[in-house]
DNA sequence: TAACGTATTGAAACTCATTTTCAATAAGAT
DNA sequence: ATCTTATTGAAAATGAGTTTCAATACGTTA
């Protein structure tokens, strides 16, 4: 398990009008506009949790139960290429896919004891980049802060 | 490639009388000390970067060339038990194994670009962290800063 | 120094996630 | 309605890492 709760937890769920954006933006690179392409365009839009291809896979199916595994993974690597779609690596080594808008680029909480993570929006770090940048002449694109510790829960049931 | 230059920045390269502590640590857990072993031993303890399964399975042929890649893995897994080495994940899915006392956790900085990482002292994180603790409840044991950039020699590079 | 029990080895087989291949299909432009 | 060609899915390939298992070699004890 450990990241599947990513996004889940800090981003209640926003807006679904995306889904027709991205078939525009799909359109508009000049590709074609298939059923299960649709099929994993919904669920991922939809999805407000990071999500393995495999479950992508089978929620797809749900839509068109034809689709395959390997459409499922191209569709994924174009909405990636095309800016919709982050594709985050997970500690266990695998890779996991997460609507871009829900994407608060690497902040996350990991418990040490259940393996959660948690993802939370980030204040303050803007500050300590551009100090950093000063100092060492970086052009800073891009950030991943975690944060390693105990959650509430283990806590707790550790002081027992 | 990549993140190959891990620790090798800035860490020029202490100790080399860690060897003979790791074969005394090996043994003490009730491991035998097998050739093949050493040689892995050998290559990691007087490495002062990251190197990948691969490349460690590479120079310990240098030095008993009979040595099988499956071994190298076993070895490297049990160096990471005895908490010897570290194992780190990186962008682009692979491992890749570091000695421990090289590892400062988490603070770099890595051009994407040449693939050179620095780590760099942190300043102004603390008070990011109390207040995430503050909001959530998590008790932050550690925390890891990695931020992705353009370093300033490929900046120039690029601007050409 | 030899002999012995057993941890360790390496090759091959196996995972598991992802990618490639390729003939068949179906978008969507005309 | 037709036609071009991007896209599909199944099967095969890949690649990192692990498991299996008979053969080997540590290192303890005699």
């Amino acid at each position: 398990m450990s990241f599947n709760t990513l996004g889940g937890t800090a981003f209640p769920s926003p807006a679904s009008g995306g889904l027709e954006g991205w078939q525009r933006a799909v359109r508009r690179a000049g590709h074609r506009l298939t059923r299960p392409r649709r099929a994993v365009l919904e669920v991922v839009a939809q999805a407000d949790a990071a999500l393995t291809a495999a479950e992508i896979h089978r929620l797809a199916r749900d839509r068109h139960p034809h689709t395959g595994l390997v459409t499922v993974y191209r569709t994924l690597n174009l909405l990636v290429e095309l800016g919709l779609v982050r594709r985050l690596r997970i500690e266990e080594g695998g890779q996991v896919y997460l609507r871009a808008d829900l994407h608060q680029p690497g902040h996350h909480l990991i418990c040490r004891s259940c393996h959660r993570a948690v993802e939370f929006p980030c204040r303050g770090l803007e500050e300590v980049v551009e100090e950093m940048e000063r100092r060492t002449g970086f052009t800073v694109q891009d950030h991943w802060l975690e944060l390693f510790g105990l959650c509430p829960a283990c806590q707790e049931e550790q002081e027992q």
